[in-house]
DNA sequence: CTGTGTGAACCTTTTCACAGCG
DNA sequence: CGCTGTGAAAAGGTTCACACAG
């Protein structure tokens, strides 16, 4: 039966899609020393409308308190649970290219609940290479050790696109259980296991469609 | 009426989502040498059902041949159409920190109709540095320039957070009316100009609620 | 009087199932 | 037969509008 639904049990998926920015809003908010917030705040803050917000904190079974509104750390504290922020998820970054280093020192993981605890690459000159204080660049044979000596059950794929699908099944085959996948490929992976892709190049073909709308000459013709 | 300026007249969004999916599976598929292919065949490619295949085709106006499948090159060719692959789109890259060089050296654009015309970054001391074989740096400065006299249309952003609206701002006032924005914040920009957001540390957060999902103890178990 | 929480309406997207063409 | 194209149904998500708590 497919009817695996992506929901389960759980949220929404859309909803949890937003939870790290209403996260990422909140800590904001927490820094200027904001006590409360209102979910029209939080919608100016994260670019979701206020009613969605106020649907999506529901979920939650949520605390908020009429006519004030949410209490920031509580709120904070709350998704936080729920998204599994509570703990440090350690992740294994393949690939040392360009993007894989540049995802390396990426400082924004640390502060967000991830830590990068191995870059590992399949070219043996490219070992040992430093690539930010206190990572250096480990062989793809270590691959299946680290994995299971550093409970890593997330991984970050940076690889070329042929090698993507090969690394993939050897992730799997190790253990882990989520792959970030930025090579331009569907990755095939069993049941259990999520993937999430980011396409660049794809993302920008999106906006050249748009683009290309907007200078079509005359599409426009809405109620005038 | 609130114009949801979403759709518009054209094809549904899910649908040009998918479209440069279907781009690459066509190109490998003709590069294999295949002059047809079924709409499993695409589905196998790309992760997408093929009833979803078919019915984002149909809103094309598709040639499928019933019994038979689609054309490879020609279907290639009406996608490349629809999505304004038959131009180049330049583009420019804001930031060019790790991440901005590492999208300045992807070869994935250029292969997929988009051209990187320029590179700007506000740190002088970067100014003047190759960061790819006929790419250097350029100065913030001459960011309207740029953007008048190569006739981009389409951003890059990957500055640090704090400087993220202030240059989606410039953008905007210097006639850029699509952005791809990789700064972890909500831009606020005027209708008529297209944000999309890759939020990479959210990312991982999303794979981490699954993540903690799986690992805990009350499953349903209804595989069979 | 303010702003949450929520049922109901609305819209989008996916899936199903099958008619019909080659 | 195989595979497209497509209405119809189902699922998923967003917006609306307002009762109601503080």
């Amino acid at each position: 039966m497919t009817g695996a639904s992506t929901t389960d049990r759980g949220l929404p998926n859309a909803t949890v899609a937003r939870l790290p920015l209403y996260l990422r809003a909140l800590t904001q908010l927490r820094a200027t020393g904001s006590a409360t917030c209102s979910s029209d705040q939080l919608a100016e803050a994260t670019g979701v409308s206020s009613a969605n917000v106020r649907k999506d904190l529901s979920h939650l079974g949520s605390h908020g308190t009429r006519g004030v509104g949410y209490d920031v750390a509580h709120l904070q504290a709350e998704i936080a649970q729920a998204i599994g922020q509570t703990q440090e998820w350690n992740v294994v970054l393949i690939g040392a290219g360009h993007l894989g280093k540049a995802l390396a020192a990426y400082p924004g993981f640390a502060s967000r609940g991830s830590r990068i605890v191995a870059v590992v690459d399949a070219d043996p000159e490219r070992v040992g290479e430093r690539v930010v204080d206190g990572l250096a660049i480990e062989s793809a044979d270590e691959l299946d050790a680290i994995i299971r000596d550093r409970a890593v059950s997330i991984a970050i794929l940076a690889t070329p696109t042929h090698a993507a699908q090969e690394v993939a099944d050897r992730l799997v085959a190790a253990g882990v259980t989520s792959i970030l996948n930025f090579a331009p490929v569907a990755l095939r992976v069993p049941d259990g296991v999520d993937v999430r892709q980011v396409d660049v190049a794809a993302e920008l073909q999106i906006l050249a469609y748009h683009e290309q709308r907007k200078s079509s000459p005359r599409e426009e013709a809405v109620s005038g």
